[in-house]
DNA sequence: AATGCCGGGGA
DNA sequence: TCCCCGGCATT
């Protein structure tokens, strides 16, 4: 019953532990989730991530535990309409790549990278601790050498204390050397598939927003729209924490088809061409979105975030299908604090069987397995 | 129709 | 004890 040990084996008791877990260290909680990877937070501020729980912290070169992830992912998909772990990489991505260009680099929101396991069926057959990097990189290139350095010692917290004693055998401490630069260059930005830029491709800037995905032209556009009409924020964009940039993404338009791909684009809810502003709490009839591996390749959000990551997500059964819950907003960079963010609505009751959905059944708690009052989300 | 889960039952 | 499910309340 390690960590990353495989579904048929004994079930591991933390997975009837009640959420949320309040770690010191966010990657000191063991879950079972698949497929065995880690991610690895790149960013240069501490940031907390409430949706990781309370006082939650997530710090450059924390490495995200996949049930980390997911709930990161989870809260992220409260809001943004595309359930989809991609959605949530290519705008960690985006962010870092836009900000990467400031001065400022307190800017830097996070982006979460892809490590390998040994474990990894991604990686098998690769020795252990190599990061299996790909031969072509050449997409993000451009990007600066962040310090990709492990620096946990950011908070006092930073102790990695994988719970597991199976865990030593995985590279469960920040073990991946990433010492040089143009190695954690190489794997962070690496690109496994070397895309080809046409000529007749347009940046467009679409609001992962749910139920909203407007696109437009300009970022600064999109930033203004998700600031005043979902954020609920004043328009000025000097006083911008930046997080509208969580809520969009970009997106390679072709040009020749740029009318039939706007159009297909577009909201197809035009009874409510004004999503509710937040906080407005709306429960949505989304029908049941499970993603196929094959509309994460073909998904736009996948033309603008690096490949692999986008692969770790189609190579495996990762998705959690129909999650719709409108909870708090859940990143927050260190240091703002959110208003009201006191009271969580009450009554709606979300629990394994809605949240993972019946075809992913092994991943609910035991008692909802039995149709039990659920231990995981307690009320 | 879908979800949450109590009570009951079988191995 | 572990596990499953009929059925009902709730949405
Ligand atoms: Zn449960």
């Amino acid at each position: 019953a390690s960590f990353f040990s495989p579904l048929n084996s004994s079930r591991d008791s933390s997975l009837d532990a009640p959420l949320p877990w309040m770690p010191h260290c966010p990657i000191s909680i063991p879950f079972p989730l698949y497929p065995p990877t880690c991610f690895l937070v790149d960013c240069s501020s501490v940031l907390l991530a409430p949706g990781l729980g309370p006082d939650v912290k997530v710090a450059c070169g924390h490495l995200l535990a996949p049930l980390l992830l997911w709930r990161a992912w989870w809260s992220y998909s409260q809001r943004i309409s595309k359930l989809d772990l991609t959605a949530v990489f290519s705008v960690f991505c985006l962010s870092f790549r836009k900000l990467s260009g400031k001065a400022g680099i307190d800017e830097v929101m996070a982006a979460a990278v892809l490590t390998s396991l040994s474990t990894s069926p991604l990686v098998l057959g690769n020795p252990p601790g190599t990061l299996s990097p790909e031969p072509s990189c050449e997409a993000w290139k451009e990007g600066p050498a962040m310090s990709s350095s492990y620096s946990s010692s950011s908070n006092n917290s930073g102790d990695w204390n994988w719970d597991l004693p199976s865990d030593r055998s995985t590279p469960s401490t920040p073990s991946p050397p990433l010492s040089t630069d143009t190695e954690a260059t190489h794997f962070l930005f690496g690109d496994p598939i070397p895309r080809k830029r046409k000529n007749s491709t347009k940046v467009m800037f679409k609001c992962l927003w749910k139920s909203c995905g407007k696109v437009l032209s300009s970022s600064s556009g999109m930033q203004k729209h998700i600031r005043t009409v979902h954020l609920g924020r004043k328009a000025d964009l000097d006083q911008s924490d930046g997080e509208e940039d969580f809520y969009y993404t970009e997106l390679d338009v072709n040009v020749d088809s740029l009318t039939d791909g706007l159009s297909s684009l577009t909201p197809v809810s035009p009874t409510s061409s004004v999503p509710p502003a937040f906080p407005v709490v709306e429960v949505q009839r989304t029908p049941p979105v499970l993603v196929k591996p094959e509309d994460s390749v073909e998904s736009p959000l996948s033309h603008s975030a690096p490949t692999n990551l986008c692969h770790v997500h189609t190579d495996h059964a990762y998705q959690v299908g129909h999650v719709e819950k409108q909870v708090r907003p859940h990143w927050v960079r260190s240091g703002a604090c959110h208003p009201d963010l006191g009271s969580q609505p009450r009554g709606e009751a979300k629990k394994c069987r809605k949240v993972y959905g019946m075809e992913n059944r092994d991943m609910w708690c035991t008692a909802c397995r039995w149709k039990k009052a659920c231990q995981r989300f307690v009320d």
